[in-house]
Order: C-alpha cells, then structure tokens, then sequence
DNA sequence: GTTGCTTCCGAAAGCGTTTTCGGTATAGGA
DNA sequence: TCCTATACCGAAAACGCTTTCGGAAGCAAC
C-alpha cells in the first residue's frame, strides 16, 4: 500500500510524470487514448494528488477561510453550522477546503486577517457580521484579496455581500405594530458599531417617520446581544414613566430577554405588550409566548457565499455580487393589539 | 511590496536558505547570535513561511479537519461554533489550521473520512455524534491515523475520546423524578444507532431498576432529534391509557417539543406533569416553563479536544486521552412533585 | 604540530506537482 | 520526394521550504 504518486504512476504507465499530470489536467496535448488510459489507472491504483505539492506549484490554495464572529455571548449562532455547511458543499464541489479561524480578542481580528492573506494557506475569506467600519474589511480590499462578507459595512459599493435588508425588515415591523395600535415602541439594539444594528435602528426610525410618530430617543436603548441585557434594558423601559406599548428587538436572543422582563413585570406579552423579535430562530416557537419575529432567510447562505467567492476568486468583479434579501415577518404570539384602555 | 521568501530573507542577511531555515525552526547548530539575527530580520521583513511548502518538504500537514455532524434537523448545534472556537484556539497555537468538512448523504460518511486520510490533506481527525457502530472510527483506526471524537461508540477501548457519562447523567435524573413521586416516567428517545441515545436509555433503565421501579416498554418513544418528533412523541404518550406523569428526553430540542405537547392537552408542565431535557442549552431558560435540564460541562471541550489530538498526533497513546464529565442537574421550572390525587 | 572535538554554516538533495519549451514522429500538401 | 504543419510526448525548471551531510574554522590537549 505505497503511496501513489505521479511519479509512480507514471512508470506503471510507461509515461512521464509531466504527461500524466497534463493528462490528468485535461490538457489538449495528450492523445485522447492515453488519456483515457491515465485515468483508468489513476483509478485503479487510487492515485490522490498532494495537495500540498499542487498547490505550491501552482500557487493558488484551492481552500477559503470562514472567519468566526468574535461573539461568545450570542447564543444566535445555529447560523454558524448552517452556514458553514452551506460553504462546504459549495467548495467541495470543486474539491477546496474550507478552513475555520476565530480572533482572540477584538484587535487581534485584523492580525488574523493578516495571517490570512499573507501566508497563502487560503485563497478567500467569507467575513461574518461586519462592523459599521471595518478594519478587516479594508485591509482585505487593500490586499485586492478575494473575499465576501455575510452582511456588509457602512461602504459597501465595492465589494461583495450577501445581506437581508435590515432597514425594510425594521420599517415592516415597525408598521406592523402600528397597524395594530403602537405608537410607542420601544427598541432594544445592539452596539452601533455592528452595521446590522446601525441599519435596523434606521429602519425603526424610517418606519416612524413614515408613520409621523416622534421617534423618541428614551424608548431606544442598546445593549449587548444577550438575552440579559435584553431583560435588563426592557425591565428599564418598563419601569420608566413613558412605558412603551412594544418592543422591537434586533435580536430573538434578546427578545427573548424581553419576554422574560414581561413577565417579570407581571404583565403579559402579546397582550399587554407586544414584543417583535429578528432573527426567526426556531427556538421562538417555544418561548413564552412564542416570539413573533423578522425571519431571515438563511437556508442556502451559505453555499451562495461559497458560489460567489468561488466566482470573484476565478476573476469576477465583486460588484457583481451584491444580493440583498429580504426578511418576512414571522408572527407567533408575542404581538397583539393595543388594549385602548 | 515583492513576496518575502526564506531566500530573499537569507540573501538580505548574507546567508543561506539552510542556515536561516534553522535558524528560524530553533535547530540548536546555529549560534545563538544569527539566531538572534534571523529573527529580528524576519520580524521586520514580516517573512511568513509559505505553508504549503513546509508541508510538502516536512510530510506534516499541521492542519485538522473537523467534520461536522450530518444532522441537519437538530436545533441543538451552538455546539459547532463553541467547539470549532475552542478547537481553533488550540490549534492555532501551534499555527495549525483547523479545516471543517461535511457529507452529504450517511454512507457519504465513510468516502469523506477516506479522502482525507488519503489525501494529506489533514493530519488528524475530530469525529463528533459518534454511532454506535461507527464505520469511520474503524477506517480510522485500521489507517492509523490519528483521531479523537467527541462521544464515543460502543467499542471505545482503543482510541481517544471525550464524553459525558449518559447513563450516569440518566440514571440521576430518573432518581430525581423518583425522588419528587414519579414512577410512570416517559422516556423520548433518539435512534438508538446513536450510541449516546443507546447509553442514555441504559442509564434510564438502570435508574428504574435501582429504584425497584419496573421497565415497561409502553412508555419509551424512539424519534428524531426534533422539536416536532418530540411533541409528536409526547402527544401519543399522553393520550395512552397509561399516561406517564414526567418525562426524560435525551434533548433540550425534544423536550421543547414535549413542553409544547403538554401545553396542548391543557396541562402544565412543572405541575401536572414534569419534564427534563438534556444538553443545558441556555435558551432553556425561556421556554414555558424553563425547562429544568442536565446540563452538560462543554465550556472549553473544543480545547480539550484539540489538545488531546495535538497529543496523540505527537505520539502519544490514544488510551491515554479517554476523558469522561458527568453532567449536572439543572432545575428550572418544568419538574414538580407529582399530585398525590 | 598533529590529533581530536566542537561550533557553526553552506551545499545539495529532496518533497510532489505544474508548466513551458522543444523535439520527434506522422500526416498532409506541393 | 521534400517541406511544413500538426499531434503528441519528454526534459527540465520551478514552487518555497526542510534536512542530512560534510567541511571549515576554532580551540584544547598531547
């Protein structure tokens, strides 16, 4: 059981190693017999080629990076499996590794970015979560180095995202709740360097404005993507004496917080507040009561991202690759109509 | 901005490729003074070694590949994320890349595992949701090759692994239920080719057995990993002529299904009937009611699997790194004393 | 002044591919 | 018959690094 090499290969056959490798490259120079018979005993024998050794030739990786997002907290990562699935399946069809890398801490994410494209292990990066100005998102584009980013930054023209429409998810909610009586509505958001949490407080402002309610900076507080600071901030808002009516949220995760801040209070969600979660994580089914929410849709992601860096890599211009997909809203029972009194 | 080798390094510095190779890899034949040298230039020129070069010269990949579980349906996978993290941490420690790979289909499985023991690609393996007869475990250990899983299948004498005691975990949880008056206990369960379902309805039966309590057949359901399976499960029971009075579910995901199937026969959980799920997920927490759980020590698993890998890969015996946690009670709010009439 | 150790570094052979460049047949056209 | 174009394949360099081996100093000791 040697390990079978081109070079060995090549022997059996009778051939050169550099024939073989053009036979087995599909160049038009080897006669159509030999190619056949290459690959049949290239079969036979179970010739795999070294990887390493391709692709020092040839200088290209044939393997991208999934950076982590840095977040420990969030429990709102059933995404990662999903997504990374998704890449995968997208590059395997082509026989690429995907390769995972995580950044210690918040200014080490640059440095890991560095490594990346410097060392040459990969060929692309898929980006998660970007900032509203992302440092890493710069550093890529300098390097003119492949790369898509799931979700996008404050500039985003010249580069390639995947992305919901988080200002129209925000204005869809935001009407929906007033469709049924809200007009104070409370906003629980993330930190505003996340772009994601930049654009759906937009959105919630857009949504107001177009309503001609007073967007009111005391019902909006941002915290972390965590279920407890969603309680935190809520039970806050709740004991305030402008009590909003409902609650929009950028996350389930801290929706979720939210609920549990309800029923804290001794209130109701659903009936005597509302809540809108975003996300459309399973789990909000079970939740009490089960969340309504701003569903994205993240089943294919993944392999869309992986189809698109695949296709800026072979030389696309990554312009080209902007899709902006829209959320929808989800509703269970965490939402209901303002009692008037 | 000309790509730094080790050539140009080593021209820079007036030496050779060999010399500045040592130099940099710590070989104890170079004086401490170029050393010295070496590094500063190196440092300075921002030289990062070409990796797949180091790789076909030495023979070692120093990357390994996870290979994330097929299960699609399960909601329970913030595990991947948690894992993968603590993996790359451990991994990239030592400057290995962490590489993650899936199947399509369950037979697929085994072709996966063959490529990338063949292909050079990865030296060293994690496994996770071992079955309990896992073809992969057996072509990995008739390869040689090195490998740790997370689980572990029915004949695990003779690798390396890293699991939690299932039967321990199920035989406390069952005496919990006894203790607060419960003798019909429910048993969801998953596919028993899924060796910690197996183990987990051992530990069930052993915990009746210990408490004198008789095994009847009626009250145990073998589904998926589901939500939906689980409340389906749940539903039949309920409506048997021999309704349990508490549950046991070898999933948080399943037992959320349960909670809801409790909900839907007008009973309440905690009260009428009790529940308790596995794996801790904190999301349990805000279900209705918080679902009291055996939560499971995962925090830093990814770590201890990485290091053990890292280990074994450097020779180490694989026996030496068999490590079991035991899971830990956590009550929330969906157990209660049974209703004596 | 030869011998024998160390200490340090250079030379060179790989590792397994890819790819460019020639070179030999063979065929086709005159 | 000779010439040129075409089809096919071999030779060899390159990719960037590691590692074995040997050799030149330097030093001590006899």
């Amino acid at each position: 059981m040697k390990k079978v090499t081109l070079k060995s290969l090549a022997i059996s056959l009778g051939l050169t190693e550099s024939t073989v490798s053009r036979a087995l490259n599909g160049y038009s120079d080897i006669s159509e017999s030999t190619v056949k018979r290459v690959n049949k005993a290239a079969q036979e024998l179970g010739y795999k080629p070294n990887q390493n050794a391709r692709r020092l030739a040839t200088g290209v990786a044939e393997a991208v990076a999934f950076v982590i997002p840095q977040n420990h907290s969030s429990l709102a990562e059933p995404f990662v499996a999903q997504l990374l699935q998704g890449l995968d399946e997208s590059l395997s069809r082509r026989g690429w590794d995907l390769l995972v890398s995580h950044a210690l801490t918040a200014e080490d994410e640059s440095n890991t970015i560095q490594r990346l494209i410097t060392s040459g292990r990969v060929s692309g990066v898929v980006l998660s979560r970007p900032f509203r100005h992302d440092e890493r998102i710069d550093l890529l584009q300098a390097a003119k180095f492949p790369f898509v980013v799931h979700g996008r930054s404050a500039s985003c023209d010249s580069y390639a995202w995947y992305d919901i429409d988080n200002e129209l998810a925000f204005e869809t909610a935001v009407k929906h709740l007033a469709d049924i009586g809200h007009q104070r509505i409370g906003f629980i958001g993330a930190p505003l360097y996340f772009n994601f949490a930049y654009q759906r407080l937009q959105g919630y402002r857009a949504g107001l404005k177009s309503l001609g309610i007073q967007y009111d900076e005391s019902l909006v507080q941002i915290t972390e993507l965590s279920d407890d600071a969603g309680e935190r901030a809520a039970t806050d808002l709740l004991n305030s004496n402008n009590a909003p009516t409902a609650f929009l949220c950028v996350s389930d995760t801290q929706a979720f917080g939210v609920l549990a801040a309800i029923r804290g209070q001794g209130l109701v969600a659903g009936s005597d507040v509302s809540v809108i979660g975003y996300d459309g994580l399973k789990i909000g089914r079970h939740t009490n009561p089960p969340l309504t929410t701003m569903s994205q849709p993240l089943a294919q992601s993944g392999r869309e991202l992986g189809d698109m860096l695949l296709a800026i890599i072979d030389g696309d211009n990554p312009t080209n690759h902007q899709v902006l997909k829209r959320a929808k809203l989800l509703v269970r029972n965490s939402d209901g109509p303002l009692w008037t009194q």
